[in-house]
DNA sequence: AAATCTCTCAACCGCCGCTGT
DNA sequence: GACAGCGGCGGTTGAGAGATT
């Protein structure tokens, strides 16, 4: 049986005819909405009284915008969620003619993605948890001049910053989510569609790890991880009790976890984080954290707090070329969520 | 050209909170 | 306080379109 075909109590489900929409138009043009459960029959629709107020509230509304959803509207929606979480009717609120419905959508299937592929856990707004504790391990291995590195530009003192950790973690991820998903993540909380979102990553070979290697230039200022970290331990330089950092403005992990190491993690931080108030670097700036104690928290994070990379280094293999010209613009909009943003969350 | 896979998004479902009785 | 009705919200589903094999 055909969705549209579908009936209960003699009510009609499925797919909307334009016929049944002139009537739902027409009826609420008279007389207004509201009184969702007698509108049905007044208006003549074997429908029950939900359907007619979502098919209104999602689609007929004259105000609704329609078409792709910009920039601006991308960053707003990744900053207010970074704050309210799926609070999707609040942050629809905030963006005029767009509904939950189509924000809920929009996160789902376009944003959530691209910020899982930049290693942004999309439910905390924090790095993935599995490319945290590569980059400690990494970390650690460059640290000591592991001789197991071939490359000769990471041998003796690290020149690698930390930008170029991450592209390289980005890649070892590939290589170990392709081989087994289930290793990386196990997020109770996603959606169906993220263990694809992991499968879908590009296989990565061993030619593929040599170019992004490779792609560590060597001229570039001999600067260390640790000097990278000191250097920015206040890297957003914004009042924080009235603006929240932009996301597009951390160069990468390294200055996420100083600015949640610091007490401003608290003003974009939402209550039931389980990372809040986790210190998660040391006193010298480094990773600072047991896998254990990380891992558990995988499965139960539900809040954000913020970040990103703006800068030239793209995290992930399989970006896009439009992904990297929107991600890695340096004429980034400052969305400022908090100036006027009431208890509800409503601008 | 056909079969299969993947992605998108409109629509549904169940739950929750508010309000009136 | 208990209950019922209603509107609203967030999670989930699945048809259809497009992409890939």
């Amino acid at each position: 049986m055909t969705k549209s075909s579908t009936e209960k109590n003699g009510l009609k489900k499925g797919p909307w005819t334009p016929e049944e929409d002139q009537k739902l138009i027409d009826y609420i043009q008279k007389h207004g909405h509201g009184k969702w459960r007698t509108l049905p029959k007044n208006a003549g629709l074997r429908r029950c009284g939900k359907s007619c107020r979502l098919r209104w509230a999602n689609y007929l509304r004259p105000d609704i915008k329609r078409g792709r959803f910009s920039f601006e509207e991308e960053e707003a929606i990744i900053q207010l969620h970074s704050v309210l979480g799926n609070k999707w009717s609040t942050i629809a609120a905030n963006l005029p003619g767009r509904t939950d419905n189509e924000i809920k959508n929009y996160w789902n299937t376009h944003i959530k993605k691209k910020l899982f592929k930049m290693g942004i856990d999309p439910v905390t707004h924090t790095p993935r948890l599995d490319v945290l504790q590569l980059a400690s391990i990494l970390n650690t291995s460059l640290f000591n001049s592991s001789p197991q590195f071939n490359y000769p530009f990471l041998s003796g003192r690290s020149v690698i910053n930390s930008s170029q950790l991450l592209s390289l973690l980005s890649t070892l991820l590939s290589c170990q989510t392709r081989n087994n998903p289930d290793n990386v993540l196990n997020h109770n909380n996603f959606h169906q569609n993220d263990n694809q979102l992991l499968q879908n990553q590009p296989q990565c070979t061993q030619m593929q790890l040599d170019d992004t290697l490779q792609t560590f230039q060597p001229n570039q200022p001999q600067v260390s991880l640790q000097e990278n970290l000191i250097a920015k331990s206040n890297p957003l330089n914004v009042d924080h009790q009235n603006t929240l950092p932009n996301l597009w403005h951390y160069d990468n992990i390294s200055d996420l976890q100083i600015a949640q190491s610091s007490s401003t993690m608290q003003c974009f931080s939402s209550p039931n984080s389980h990372l809040e108030n986790q210190n998660l670097c040391n006193n010298e700036g480094m990773p600072n954290f047991n896998l254990s104690s990380l891992l558990s928290s995988t499965t139960s994070s539900s809040s954000p707090s913020t970040l990103n990379s703006s800068s030239s280094t793209t995290f992930v293999n399989g970006t896009t070329e439009d992904e990297r010209d929107t991600y890695g613009s340096s004429n980034i909009l400052m969305y400022n969520i908090s100036n006027g943003l009431n208890d509800s969350g409503l601008l």
